[in-house]
DNA sequence: GTCAATTCACATGAAAGAGACCACGGTCTAGTG
DNA sequence: CTAGACCGTGGTCTCTTTCATGTGAATTGACGA
């Protein structure tokens, strides 16, 4: 016992962290960095809404990481300080790609009436009658104004369509005593060619677009955040910059900056190292890649993983290139000798636009003339961790 | 040699089914007074 | 008489199939030089 105790004290010494949840992603900063621009902007668009004043709906664009969802809570947060008094206003953020949550129509409006404190069962109701309720609720709040923060929004639109949207805007009209006002964040820059005029029009009367941090900003960024969650003289300007460019090199992703800090400070601590080192962050990045694609493969359904495992194998006899039949073809035989249901040509299509998607292989489609068109598929999943990912495919379906 | 038509092998879309989950309202049953 | 069990109907949601349509360039074959 005594070993253990001295194990775990010196945990206590050797960390390197004063503090590590300042690096987590669900993080929420007191001072946002490089975005006073744009959080005035945000500010001053929806500053009427304190007098009580339908504001403009506002629509937001950036890629991840750009500090879209934190200025916008920013904002949020301290209009809703402002408004705690007179109740006028009241903000609701929602995140619509949290699965099981909010990624349909039904599953968005009742998270939302379960925020205004309503209760609507998970499934079972026609969808109009949550609309119903919806409604009702809101009449009954004292409120004036409902600010609704819709995270995400293009992936919801992609679900469910644009309908959803359009229904949105148009409760405005059939609310007396309150009115909603939609602020949208997307990562994706093409949303709006995705959605219907008509929504276009209404819904994004305003819109900001978040650049990508330069890698100068990322370092403001990280030496702010590195000072309030490691030790001193932990994190070196070296290391910062070397962190920087790598997250700027990735669209300027500051989520991902900081993630690479935090995987290298655990690495360096396990290490016994005092300090972080250059080479730790490259293997912190390494680390992240392939927790990320251990974990898509390891949770995929078992036809996905099958088919994923039929990529392996043959990218593995044929170095060059495979295509969609060849996967096919392979993948058939492979059901046939597990004894598993074969899914048609069609849906594994999908699957592999999926994965595509997910960024585990590169899908290109190609037309060979008069061999057809396909899709060409390389895999990007480096080659230090092809036989850990193939392991543990094999592992996962019992091969 | 040139040019348009053809053709391949899928991609891509739309719709709809299967099966799991669930709410709601009506009916039946057993327990209670 | 009533609370609770039970059941049928009709929802959502995910994964999948079925049917239909689209597509880019190698190939073909007719044509003219």
């Amino acid at each position: 016992m005594n070993s253990l105790d001295k194990i775990f004290d010196s945990v206590k010494d050797r960390s390197l962290f004063k503090n590590k949840q300042i690096l987590q992603s669900n993080y929420f900063p007191g001072e946002i960095l490089h975005r006073e621009k744009q959080i005035k902007h945000i500010a001053s668009i929806l500053a009427p809404s304190l007098l009580g004043e339908k504001t403009s709906n506002l629509f937001i664009y950036g890629k991840t990481g750009t500090g879209k969802t934190v200025s916008v809570q920013h904002v949020a947060n301290e209009l809703s300080k402002r408004a705690k008094d007179n109740k006028i206003l009241r903000i609701e953020y929602l995140n619509c790609k949290l699965k099981k949550v909010a990624d349909t129509e039904y599953r968005i409006l009742a998270e939302l009436i379960r925020k205004l404190g309503g209760s609507v069962p998970a499934t079972g109701l026609p969808t109009d009658q949550v609309y119903l309720r919806f409604l009702e609720i809101l009449e009954k709040s004292e409120e004036k104004l409902f600010i609704l923060i819709l995270d995400e929004i293009d992936q919801a639109v992609k679900k469910i369509s644009d309908e959803f949207l359009y229904n949105l805007t148009r409760l405005n009209s059939e609310l007396n005593d309150i009115q909603i006002i939609v602020v949208g964040i997307s990562n994706d820059l093409r949303f709006l060619d995705m959605i219907d005029q008509r929504v276009r029009s209404s819904l994004s009367e305003e819109e900001l677009i978040f650049p990508p941090y330069n890698a100068l900003q990322l370092q403001d960024i990280l030496r702010k955040r590195a000072n309030e969650s490691f030790k001193s003289k932990v994190v070196s300007e070296g290391v910062i910059a070397k962190c920087a460019a790598f997250a700027a090199r990735e669209h300027g992703d500051a989520r991902r900056a900081l993630d690479l800090l935090r995987v290298a400070g655990e690495i360096a601590e396990r290490e016994a190292n005092s300090k972080i080192k250059i080479d730790h962050i490259d293997m912190a990045n390494d680390k992240i890649e392939r927790e990320k694609i251990l974990d898509i493969i390891e949770t995929a359904p078992k036809q996905f993983q099958l088919i994923l495992f039929s990529i392996f194998a043959l990218i593995k006899k044929n170095k060059q290139s495979i295509f969609t039949g060849d996967i096919y073809t392979y993948y058939q035989s492979l059901c046939k000798k597990a004894k598993i249901d074969v899914l048609t040509q069609r849906r594994v299509s999908d699957i592999l636009a999926d994965f595509d998607m997910l960024g585990l292989i590169n899908a290109r489609v190609i037309s060979k003339g008069r061999m057809g068109r396909t899709r060409e598929i390389r895999l990007v999943i480096p080659d230090n961790i092809l036989d850990r990912c193939q392991t543990s495919l094999i592992e996962s379906l019992g091969f």
